[in-house]
DNA sequence: TGTACATCAGTGAACGCGCGTTCACTGATGTAC
DNA sequence: TGTACATCAGTGAACGCGCGTTCACTGATGTAC
C-alpha cells in the first residue's frame, strides 16, 4: 500500500511531532520507537522507510521542539510592554502551564542531561536553540551593552531551565521571586 | 564464600560509591547493574544481597553523592573572604573542573532530567539535597531579609545548575559572568 | 574451648522482556512506452 | 490516453542484544550446644 509522496511527508513530519513531544513527555530512553509510531497511528516497522536510526529522530525531534518555544518566546516579548518584556518572557517560560505540560514545552528543559549524552547532531541542535533565546533575551536588556547583555542572557537563560529542571525533580510551590 | 559482617558492609558501601560516580558518568539508563558491580569487582549476581532493586541502589547513590557536593560548597564559602563567601561558592560549583569531572560533582546537574523521571524516594533524596544547597547559599545574603535572601538563592542554585546542565550539552567556551 | 550446623555474601548461568533494527511481503503510486 | 512495470510507504513477524531479576550452588562465617 504505497501512500504518495504528498501523503508519505505528510506521515514524516507526523512522526516527528510525535516524537518530539512523546519524548519530552517520557524521556528519550523510555520512549519505544513502537510507541511513537503506534502514538502517530503506524506500526513500527515502517520507521525505516523514513528514518536511519533513533537518533537521526531523536535530533529532528529536537530541532521541531525547539521551534515553537523559541516562538512562544519572542510572542511573549511582543505582547509584554515595551520596558518589560523580559519579565514578559520570563513569566511565560516559568509559568505552571509549561511546568505542567512539559511535552509541549522547552525541550532543554524537558531533556536537558539525556540531551547532553546524546550524539553530537542532536546535542549541536540544542545548543543552536539555546542561544537564540539567549540572543531573545539579550535584546531585552537595552540600556546594557551588548557583550554584558550577552552575559546576563546565559545566565539568565540557564536560571530559567534550572528552575525547571528542579521543579520537574519536585514540583515546588514555592514562589520564585525575580 | 560468605563474607563477614563487616565485609560485606563495606562491599555494600563501595558499591554505592562506585554507581554514584557511574551514574554521573553515563546517566542512570546507560549504566547497567553488571557494570556497576564489576567496577566494584563483584559479579553481578550478588547485586541482590544488597539492594531490593536498581531504583533503591539509584536513590541511595543520589545521596550518597550529594554529601560531597554539598560539603565542598561548605567548604568554599568558608575559604572565601567573609563579604565574598557567595561568590566562593559559585566560583567553586562553576569551575572548569567540574564541568569536566560530572562523575564526581553535583548529581543534579549531571542526572537532573533524569532524576526527574526517577521514583519518589530518589526525587525526594534529589530535592532535599537541593535545598540544603539553597539554603545555604540564602545565609551568604547577609544584608537581606531572610524570606527575600531565600527567594534569590533559590534562582541562584537553579541558574547555577542550568549553566552546567548547558555546559554538559556543548561545551561552551564563552565566559559567564556574575 | 571445640564441634555441628544454619546462615548468607558472592558466583555464574539462566530467565523473560522490550528494545532498535531487519526483512519478506503487499499493493497503490508514479513512470516509461 | 492507455497499458505494463518498477518503485517504495507501510505491515507484521522475526532477529540479536542487553537489561533487570532470579536461582541453584559454594564455602567461609557466626552461632548454639
Amino acid at each position: 500500500m504505497k501512500k504518495s509522496k504528498l501523503e508519505a511527508a505528510e506521515t514524516r513530519r507526523r512522526i516527528v511531532k510525535t516524537a518530539a513531544a512523546e519524548f519530552r513527555r517520557h524521556g528519550i530512553h523510555d520512549t519505544g520507537l513502537s510507541g511513537v509510531m503506534a502514538a502517530a497511528g503506524l506500526t513500527h516497522g515502517g520507521f525505516y522507510r523514513h528514518f536511519d536510526s533513533k537518533d537521526e529522530l531523536v535530533a529532528e525531534a529536537c530541532a521541531a521542539a525547539m521551534e515553537p518555544a523559541a516562538e512562544n518566546a519572542v510572542a511573549s516579548a511582543c505582547y509584554g510592554a515595551a520596558n518589560n518584556s523580559l519579565e514578559a518572557i520570563v513569566t511565560s517560560y516559568l509559568c505552571p502551564d509549561h511546568r505542567d505540560n512539559l511535552s509541549e514545552g522547552c525541550p532543554i528543559a524537558a531533556l536537558g542531561t539525556e540531551l547532553a549524552r546524546s550524539d553530537d547532531k542532536t546535542r549541536a541542535v540544542a545548543t543552536a536553540g539555546f542561544l537564540k533565546f539567549v540572543d531573545l533575551i539579550a535584546e531585552q536588556y537595552r540600556r546594557t551593552k551588548p557583550k554584558a547583555a550577552k552575559a546576563r542572557a546565559l545566565v539568565a537563560a540557564s536560571a530559567m531551565i534550572g528552575v525547571l529542571v528542579m521543579r520537574a525533580i519536585w514540583a515546588m510551590r514555592s514562589t520564585i521571586s525575580r
